[in-house]
DNA sequence: CTAGTTTTGTTGAACACACAACAATTATCA
DNA sequence: TGATAATTGTTGTGTGTTCAACAAAACTAG
């Protein structure tokens, strides 16, 4: 359809790849400390946290993967290894004969809790200590644009989506102490 | 040793989960139109770009490995790789005996530049003009301190962290234009 | 020169992911 | 009701990544 590509600017394409370089970094970083120390990758940690922060540490499979941006067979091969390392278990849904529910088991909290420390410690070194509070708080908003962009192209933007998308919408957890082993 | 944890704060983890969302619908939109439309991961892309940059559009295996944030091993399956679709060849180095240099071959370049195109607008779709000027200028300031963080981790921070760590360093290339098939 | 160390790059196995095909159930609506 | 469509979740295959082990060449120093 176009006839001409409007490549970016000297500007732009820094930033582009600085930005990817940082991001490369700052997630090699996560990625490895989380697998050294816990044994998890990061998109395991991610699961196990939406379960954690869930009502009966349960939820859906479909919820599950929206939560955690993965898709359903991504998510149904990691629960079935997460099932295995007995972190998760799988249930009927007693109200959808369809449905499967994952639920995070005593050991998968266990796992999750001396997990959170170390991740959280390296999530601070790699990004939030580096930042300035000024920093930090134009990354929520540039993240909110990147995300705005992102539902406008799979149409109908996801629900997930939406409890990011708003700038100061509130968030469906505010635990950010013991208990809560969110990034 | 720490025998606290500083968690984060409300609005730490608020940025960082929409942040760390955001990167997902990011990265996840940029990687399924480039497979979709040029049947190249986006890392591969990127080692194509690299090459093609270089002078004589060769690069040694480590430089390249430094230059796409990629290990030795993933790197040396990945030519493999391409090299086996016929866009990339390997030679013996003449210098060091142990070397090998990576070269973009002809049909190479042919297809970088085939889906640089669909590329740089889903670049821009997704995140370039998402953003004001001045939030990609936040972008790329938020970004070097980022990498300057990881490099103080991975001590003696790499050489190639050096090239986009400073905010106005200049890039080794310059071109924004047909020939710069760059993101 | 020789022994030890570092750098460079490859390999194979285990793990993880994308995609398409599929089965089962539920929703829609004529 | 009965046919069609949409949703939910799993499976298998091909592809990509990680990790540890390895080999070869190049530095380093006694």
């Amino acid at each position: 359809m176009e006839t001409t590509t409007r490549w970016l600017t000297a500007e732009e394409q820094r930033v582009w790849r600085r930005f990817l370089f940082a991001c490369q970094s700052l997630f090699g970083a996560i990625e490895g400390q989380l697998l050294r120390d816990s044994g998890l990758p990061h998109g395991y940690y991610e699961i196990l946290v939406h379960l954690s922060e869930a009502p009966d540490r349960a939820l859906r499979m479909s919820q599950l993967a929206a939560a955690s941006s993965y898709s359903k067979s991504r998510l149904s091969h990691a629960v079935s290894r997460l099932e295995m390392r007995g972190l998760v278990v799988r249930m009927d849904c007693p109200t959808d004969r369809r449905g499967q529910i994952a639920k995070l088991t005593d050991e998968g909290m266990a796992v999750l809790e001396a997990a959170a420390p170390g991740h959280v410690e390296q999530v601070r070194r790699s990004l939030i200590d580096a930042l300035t509070p000024e920093q930090i708080r134009q990354l929520g908003e540039i993240s909110a644009a990147m995300i705005a962009a992102a539902s406008l192209e799979s149409a109908a933007g996801s629900q997930a989506a939406a409890a990011f998308a708003e700038p100061e919408a509130d968030c469906l957890e505010e635990e950010e102490d013991p208990g809560g082993c969110d990034g």
